[in-house]
DNA sequence: ATGGTTTTTACTGCGTC
DNA sequence: GACGCGGTAAAAACCAT
């Protein structure tokens, strides 16, 4: 009694920290990602080289990794109800070994069928518990906004429901859920980026992807590349100019239907590298194509692409 | 499985600082 | 001479069939 007052009247200090950033962009929450600070709604990265904050330890294969990391959903909602959920013997003895009386008999099998639905309703709860957790994880490693993590929970809430489970694995349809959500949200990360941050292999989350996408009849448009290109340009430190022109030469090459087929990331870097370019602001190729991750020769053919485009217009 | 398309890798030559 | 850039060929990855 009185030492929880002790403690109420302590706590207030804490919560006078001001640390509400808010993103001289948009306006946006400011998040920390790495070693970077980085605003949740248009992904400008604010601040860099500040402590990273990831593990100290290195892994150098799989099994490593399990063992060293301290990190990601705790293991109690893992473990959640640590095996000890009860169950009833299907026999109708007692623990002498007699048979049980018919009313006795009825009340067990009432037991057993509650026990039953309990139970498996526990392990959906504790299956959403984890992919929950996996899901923020992934999310705020990413740094992508509040809403995204949302769409990706109510997703993930669907699969379940629809039994998409059962042969695949939790964090594997926990990521692409994150994956598709994402993107539904216009704020895409590339196959890529994903796969670093969660514990599933690159083509497992694009398989799985692909299924959860089909069996819920998501509708999901390709990635578009304007998306991209906040993201990048802040990564390069490109003036608002550059952006913009990136922007408009995207706008350009989608009318001229220039981009069908190719990759929306490396249409993307190459209009920021354009960009770049045409504002006179200094970027180099290598650059862009570390930001972008994408390779230098793919920045080079699509930028070419881009400028052809905007020529043909700009002659008219 | 296969074939077509796109991306990546690796290498080379050119001009500039 | 290192660097940025451009081009090319061959390998790899991807996708629809």
């Amino acid at each position: 009694m009185t030492e929880r007052e002790q403690a109420r009247t302590r706590a207030p200090e804490q919560e006078t920290e001001d640390e509400r950033v808010s993103c001289p962009e948009c306006g946006g929450r400011i998040v920390a990602s790495g070693a970077e600070s980085v605003c949740q709604d248009c992904g400008l990265v604010v601040e860099t080289d500040e402590i990273d904050r990831g593990p100290e330890w290195r892994a150098f294969d799989t099994k490593e990794k399990n063992e060293k990391s301290r990190v990601g959903a705790p293991t109690t909602q893992t473990m959640h109800d640590k095996g000890l959920s009860t169950n009833i013997d299907w026999r109708d003895k007692d623990a002498y070994g007699k048979s049980l009386s018919s009313r006795q008999r009825q009340k067990m099998q009432r037991l057993r069928t509650w026990n039953e639905r309990f139970r498996t309703r526990d392990s959906k709860e504790r299956n959403l518990k984890q992919a929950l957790g996996e899901i923020d994880r992934m999310a705020s490693a990413l740094g992508l906004p509040e809403n995204v993590r949302e769409t990706a929970s109510v997703i993930y809430r669907r699969a379940l429901d629809e039994n998409l489970l059962p042969g695949r694995s939790i964090e594997g349809v926990a990521t692409a859920c994150t994956y598709a959500a994402a993107r539904q949200a216009g704020v895409p990360r590339s196959l890529d980026e994903i796969s670093e941050v969660s514990r599933v292999e690159k083509n497992e989350i694009a398989r799985t992807y692909r299924y959860v996408v089909r069996e819920l009849n998501l509708e999901i448009q390709p990635a578009d590349p304007e998306s991209y290109v906040p993201r990048f340009a802040s990564g390069l430190e490109l003036s608002d100019e550059a952006e913009h022109r990136a922007r408009a030469l995207l706008r350009n090459a989608k009318e001229k239907g220039v981009h069908s087929g190719k990759s929306p990331v490396g249409l993307a870097a190459a209009a920021v590298y354009a960009a770049a370019l045409l504002t006179n602001e200094k970027t180099t190729q290598a650059a862009v194509s570390e930001v972008a991750d994408i390779s230098e020769v793919t920045i080079r053919n699509r930028y070419h692409e881009l400028l052809e485009a905007e020529e043909s217009i700009g002659a008219a």
